[in-house]
DNA sequence: CTCCAGATTTGGTCCGACCAAAATTCGGAG
DNA sequence: CTCCGAATTTTGGTCGGACCAAATCTGGAG
């Protein structure tokens, strides 16, 4: 016989769920309930399908389901790892749209204006409420900035870390996750571009100018230079793409 | 036998593409060409294994990798939608995490923060750069939001819109995508708060303040009374949820 | 103890079938 | 002829089995 009848009987649910769905809610609930730990191996396809009594289909829908939900991150030939939400999961799990709109007409300038307003106005809170560590923080990262001038990996690095520290300034963890997906969107456009020393250095001054507003408590100042620093690196990059 | 051999023969094709691939890379192609229009429906899935002589299952994975891309919208039931990938396409993307993140702790608060810090900035940018029909916009909203304050949802609707103005003044199609999205997220958790005329005269009094200060192009008071009108908001709905 | 080859595990892909919900067709009542 | 409900077809959801290749484990040679 082929037709074995299912070894579970559900025909009293009338109007209820996929069986996938089941399977998510679970793996979902055991997700943020920690009985799975962050990091962790989900166990194998053929465990699940075992434990859920539904077939492998239903449990790789299942994982696919929640990779798309950020509470999963699977690579192609591994186990998918666990992953309990955050803000960084939100944005990465929009990549795939994201790229399409960087691609066309342009989407790579509409999002580095998104960049640029949202920063100017970070600089401009930062000028009026950076508290001292908040300066001293980047102070550390100017310098850092500074002392890479001629390490061009080293520099975009240190680059990155300064603008960073605007977004952390606020204390709310959607503004860096903000900007690590600026970082990832944008810098995959225009990583051919190689910085000289010359280069690096007017990026240097265009930080410290944004540095000594905030210092002198100038608003108007700081968003002033964060758009000149922006609209000039904007310049540099804008034909390598 | 069972096994016969597939129709196509790539062998010699050690580390190159799989069919869904394929068929992912095709389908993606006929939606961004608009050979396959925007809203219109996706093919059965039985016509396009034929079409590209594989099975359903590499079809149906096809479907969820587009789907988790933003070019497919798919209801449990139903035929795929074919979706042109917007700005819109890359928040609904996130809801599924989003929804998590509103749960746990202070998420919507976090969220609120941010639609405060955003908005804070564009009544400022507004104030200072508004155009004539930006202005015009503003007051016609700002009328239909006081002619609704005896309609619970017409005034709902219309406080939605007048928001709405501010994210549309820049021209830059993430904005409106964004204010969209923060309506979605957090419409969804104070849905049960039962407003009052007498608490609508309220809201629309700060609409109104707000108005009136990018209406004499002053920025910070703009920002002060925006600040003031969904700090307000806030406590009104903190405890709805 | 180290290292490599073979065996096992496990994810990736594919197939054909069955079921139930949805869409469509069709025939009879009005 | 129109309209509505039942029968039929279409179509998405699920299933179990199979094969492959990469990853992992295992055991023996050096």
């Amino acid at each position: 016989m082929l037709t074995d009848q299912p070894l579970e009987d559900m025909p009293p649910h009338p109007g209820e769920h996929r069986a996938a769905d089941i399977v998510v809610a679970t793996i979902e609930q055991d997700i943020v309930s920690g009985l799975l730990e962050n990091g962790s191996l989900l166990p194998p396809e053929r465990d699940l399908m075992g434990r859920f009594g539904i077939s492998r289909t239903v449990v790789r829908e299942a994982i696919a389901t929640l990779t798309t939900r950020g509470l999963l991150e699977s690579k192609p030939r591994h186990r998918p790892v666990v992953r309990k939400p955050g803000y960084d999961a939100a944005f990465s799990a929009v990549g795939g749209v994201v790229s399409h709109l960087l691609r066309q007409d342009g989407g790579v300038k509409t999002l580095y204006d998104v960049r640029i307003f949202l920063e100017a106005s970070l600089v401009r809170h930062a000028a009026l409420h950076a508290r001292k560590e908040d300066i001293a923080a980047l102070r550390a990262a100017l310098e850092r900035n500074h002392a890479a001038i001629d390490d061009p990996v080293l520099f975009d690095n240190t680059d990155v870390a300064f603008h960073a520290v605007f977004y952390g300034i606020l204390g709310n963890p959607v503004f860096p996750a903000v900007h690590r997906a600026f970082v990832t969107w944008l810098f995959e456009h225009w990583q051919s571009m190689n910085r000289s020393p010359e280069q690096n250095l007017i990026y240097y001054a265009g930080h410290k100018a944004i540095f000594d507003a905030i210092i002198d408590r100038d608003p108007d100042a700081a968003e002033k230079a964060l758009l000149a620093h922006l609209g000039e690196a904007w310049e540099t990059v804008r034909g390598t793409f």
